[in-house]
DNA sequence: CTCTTTCGATACATCGACGTATCCGATACA
DNA sequence: TGTATCGGATACGTCGATGTATCGAAAGAG
């Protein structure tokens, strides 16, 4: 097959690199943080020389958005996932519980997560992709949401269902906030719950 | 007066030049977040040479603490003033008004906040100190919702006043991650502002 | 199996930041 | 005002990280 012309040959070999390098560098991230990490300690930890590196990335900022955007997509899928275990109508209080699982695991992804997000505060395209992954969120988080209607009311203060969403997103993001100091992750998996069950339950109903 | 012995002779000029310092690394590290700052950089915006940064401080990571302490606390009174405006009693809506509109003014404050927060979450003993500061905060605000009770009540889920005040921070963090992505102040302090209210107000009452 | 292309290692030059040691002007106190 | 002490500037040596250019080995095509 003639795939020539345009493409490039890519090898096995340099997929592996690729892949080992962003691996190496998701763990270093986590541990010292990506504003004092080196290139050098990236591929130290790889078990590759800087000339790997170069040869896959022009810098660490790149890998590090490709990083991301590759675990971001992970989670964003095992989110969805959570949430479509359900059948078509939605039982709020087991899917809060689900979703809390599948998001407060990894405190290195928060590490390397929060990071991310310092960086993007700073930088206005960083920012405008972190803002796209979730507004996807989001929109999953609604779409749920709204199949839930009638089973259980949402409060009024929180406006529509995007604003519900929203609060869950907000939610989460303060949850992360505490238990990247305390690292009590069950403790920040319970609470978490009771967060996003007080928000999406109208404070009128009463069962357990 | 002889103040002799163990104190040094302290001068004016020291005073000076290390807010000075302090000032200009607050700045330079909102800008550029202190992984990408260099003590050489403070130093410059700050208008001195390197000589006077290490008469003054150890390291790069002894200025931010200090830099940090600093201004947590000036925003930790700026918000038990906010809440002490009221009488006796507290009246949610009007506190919570006063409370966003102290807590949610400076951008700049944010970004080295957040900077702090992943710093403190790699270093047990800065986690501690930013513990204990959030800790205070918490006390403060539980302290104003207890003199609340009877007014409003608050929803049951949250457990305790010390469970809604955990809350009212996990909020401000949330609305906060929001915030430095979309800059958007005036959006964040609406929102911040129901997002309180949907905690804070048991879903029965309808008053606007 | 051979030949070409690609990948990653090595060696090199450069640069910026660091920490220190020393010196001079500023400041406090008598 | 004189003087001892303090604070900050300057100059120096060092080190780590960077990016590039070149080379040998691995992998794919025929």
């Amino acid at each position: 097959m003639a795939v020539h012309g345009t493409t490039k040959r890519v090898t096995k070999r340099r997929v592996r690199t690729r892949a080992n390098l962003l691996d190496a560098a998701f763990m270093v991230f986590a541990a010292k943080g990506f504003g004092r990490v080196s290139i050098e300690e990236v591929c130290e930890a790889a078990g590759y020389s800087r000339g790997a590196f170069y040869s896959n990335f022009d810098s660490l900022d790149e890998l590090f958005f490709a990083l991301y955007r590759e675990r971001a997509d992970l989670i964003a899928d095992q989110v969805a996932g959570a949430l479509a275990l359900d059948g078509p109508d939605l039982d709020v209080p087991a899917a809060v519980d689900r979703v809390t699982e599948a998001l407060l695991l990894d405190r290195d992804w928060l590490l390397v997560k929060t990071d991310f997000l310092v960086h993007a505060a700073r930088d206005q395209a960083v920012a405008q992709t972190l803002l796209e992954h979730r507004a996807r969120l989001r929109g999953a988080i609604a779409e749920r949401l709204a199949r839930a209607r009638g089973r259980a009311t949402l409060p009024a203060v929180l406006g529509d269902i995007e604003g519900a969403a929203h609060a869950v997103v907000a939610a989460y993001d303060g949850v992360t906030t505490q238990l990247l100091l305390d690292k009590d992750v069950e403790h920040a998996r319970a609470w978490l719950k009771q967060l996003l069950t007080a928000l999406l339950t109208d404070g009128s109903d009463s069962t357990g």
